[in-house]
DNA sequence: CCAATAAAGGACAAAATTGTCCGAATAATA
DNA sequence: TATTATTCGGACAATTTTGTCCTTTATTGG
């Protein structure tokens, strides 16, 4: 569904936004131990993360990861996925058309459309914040 | 969504329906040609699908590829997406944990299963015979 | 039997994705 | 100011996916 580094993405902005809620930092090391996933391989995720703004990052000592905490309820699935994948998860023909079109449409574009629909839905209305309550409660996992 | 094997393996599969239905045969390179895959990579495909049943091939002058008339409305999208990806993308995680499971689900568990199995289904009972009517009316592409 | 046609399949190549290494930049602190 | 901790970023490497080439095998018709 989705790329590896969209994966880790998600995983790391939500270890992230759980160690905020507490005002902790965190460094890329505590990171790929929390979720389990290769370190400068996140670090790059992290960076392209941290250039969209979704995470905070400081360098030299104490330094590390953060989310404002205000922003944790702001910050939605689909706005990683974007970040890190961009938008052709939405927009991209489920067959490999060049295009997705209601003008030349591929013969399962119809069948495509609700559930690229409902994935868009999810993802836009599903935030940090939701989801680390699971993880708080040790009821989901992050590796 | 799916690899490009997938797509190209779909597209091929309507196309030879499509003749199939005419009592016509289809040689590789007429699918290739009608779905602007490339030719040696699609021939792959229509190997695994051939192992799997769901296209019949014979060699040979006058040879090509075929569907069973009486199998195009019992042949779906499902099968094509198992024979060629398998059924990860039912059961694989979201997230990319080992496997996904209620005992321990990722953090996205919940919101990705409504809809892996709203997609399950879809593919699951979208057969050809449906998908090549738009094709015949001249409303939906192979490229 | 021979020549032509078409898929099968193995070995290889290119491209994309995933992953690693290492030095530079930055910030804290002693 | 020197040291240390940390992210940044460029170059590289490994792996996976996509794509190509070429030989073999099967089938048909003359
Ligand atoms: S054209 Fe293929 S999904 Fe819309
Ligand atoms: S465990 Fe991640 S989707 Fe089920």
């Amino acid at each position: 569904m989705f790329s590896k580094a969209c994966e880790y993405g998600i995983k790391a902005t939500l270890f992230i936004a759980h160690r905020s809620e507490k005002n902790q930092r965190v460094s890329l090391k505590s990171i790929t131990e929390a979720i389990n996933s290769p370190e400068a391989f996140t670090a790059k995720i992290l960076q392209k993360l941290a250039r969209n703004k979704i995470v905070h990052s400081s360098k030299g000592p104490g330094g590390g990861f953060r989310i404002e905490k205000d922003e944790i309820d702001q910050i939605t699935l689909s706005d990683i996925v974007i970040a890190i994948d961009g938008d052709q998860i939405y927009t991209s023909c489920g067959l490999g058309m060049e295009e997705c079109s209601e003008e030349a449409p591929c013969p399962a574009h119809e069948k495509f459309k609700p559930i690229k629909e409902s994935l868009r839905i999810t993802l836009e209305s599903t935030n940090l914040k939701e989801l680390m309550e699971d993880i708080n409660k040790g009821l989901t996992f992050l590796k």
